[in-house]
DNA sequence: TAAATAGTGTCTGTAAGACACTATTGA
DNA sequence: TCAATAGTGTCTTACAGACACTATTTA
């Protein structure tokens, strides 16, 4: 604090993506397989340094975005997750990483259009059940990220994301046992997500089939929050949906 | 990203504090009036670069909590915040900001044994108000701060960090009140806090004293999460208590 | 018709909010 | 005694959870 001419260090700055969406009814994760060292064929989150000096955090997670998942800032959820700055969590050096958490709706097939052709959606069970082996500090980031997830279809009409511009409440509720790992009751889910102001709104009279009785269409609400919240049941963890 | 030999461009990482406390039933944070340029002469949130390549995050936190507040690593709360990285956000250059939100208890004298002298308390209405002027983008990151603050006394037993290591149940509420901004019921606070599982222990049969009959003692219980969550009353918000 | 999913009605237990009331101190 | 704060009891209302029941489709 007192030297005459110290200068502070310079670090390599990293942007980290959990891109998470639903695929028949369970949670999974974007991945990629690692080309080159560290970690070459190991799995990791899609990522990578700052293109150029004045290049904005969010604008890179975006890019990241289009490059490694084919996916267009209009059809996600982008939010803030965390940074991850640990002196040793790189061996090429100091990068402090800046994770992102993206929610993306149910797509068409795994990844369309990509460069790295080696990325691959993986269940989230099966990519923190340990096995995995994520490079760096991933498997943290992700568990972070789904953390992340679980707590704000809570509070936030974060759910909605997961979905397409229009969907039935059977849909929102699939998303809610994805991510919470448990089932829920379909009546009371019905009324409770109906309840809360302004979380989804009717989409026309328009209607869909996919066995019995056609559904009624919604659309994601004006409101961001949820009040009174979305009550997760707690006690008993994670019966999986199988 | 074809390119031969591109390298990834550098920057510099700062670490920032939220430090917040309660002083006669109100919330303040502790800012510093700047000696040098950048807004030299302005008020900004304690903070600095990394002091040697090798600094952890958490580590340089701590560093600037006892340098710029005298406030030592067990006697406080510390969380992450979030990240602050748009290019333009400091004029010397690229600059991205790991900040930190510290929650530290009622202390006896503003700042006490500090190298900073510009150190101060300022209540955060006063300092949120939008005259203050925070350096750089300040004022947005404390407004993250109390807004995560604000949230994580529903969910998290965060508030006995704004107390010492035993309390009465009316000093927790104080707590609740600043933070939230609203007036509680104190025989439904008094109840509800209890009935917590885990978020308060009684600590002996000790007494305490100030005006009317003495209160019981608690410690901080064993959980850090409360279920069911403390509620927020909504629809009223911020009834600034004078 | 049966099977399947969508949607409604209703009961019950828990808990939040309101608030009267008792308890224990200092002045 | 009163004023002040600590702590208890109880009523009312809201809502989550359980679950019987009706509605509308395909096979």
């Amino acid at each position: 604090m007192s030297d005459d001419r110290w200068v502070p260090p310079t670090v390599l700055v990293a942007v980290d993506l959990v891109i998470l969406t639903l695929r028949s009814s369970r949670l999974y994760v974007l991945l990629i397989e690692r080309g080159i060292e560290p970690f070459q064929g190991a799995l990791a989150l899609p990522g990578g340094f700052l293109s150029h000096e004045k290049e904005d955090l969010v604008a890179a997670a975006h890019r990241e975005l289009a490059e490694e998942a084919g996916l267009g800032p209009d059809q996600l959820h982008l939010e803030q997750l965390g940074f991850y700055g640990a002196p040793d969590r790189d061996p090429r050096g100091r990068v402090v990483s800046a994770a992102y958490l993206a929610i993306a709706p149910r797509l068409p097939e795994p990844v369309a259009g990509t460069d790295a052709s080696g990325a691959c959606w993986i269940p989230v069970t099966q990519a923190l059940a340990g096995d995995a082996q994520l490079a760096f500090d991933h498997e943290q980031i992700l568990s972070d990220g789904v953390d992340r997830a679980r707590e704000k279809l809570e509070r936030s009409a974060l759910a909605t994301a997961f979905c397409g511009p229009t969907f039935t409440i059977a849909e929102l509720q699939d998303v809610y046992e994805a991510v919470w790992g448990m089932r829920l009751d379909p009546r009371n889910f019905y009324r409770k997500v109906q309840s809360v102001e302004g979380f989804i709104v009717p989409a026309g009279p328009t209607r869909k089939t996919e066995g019995g009785r056609p559904a009624r269409l919604f659309r994601p609400g004006p409101r961001a929050t949820l009040h009174p919240p979305m009550i997760r049941p707690r006690g008993q963890a994670d019966k999986e949906t199988a």
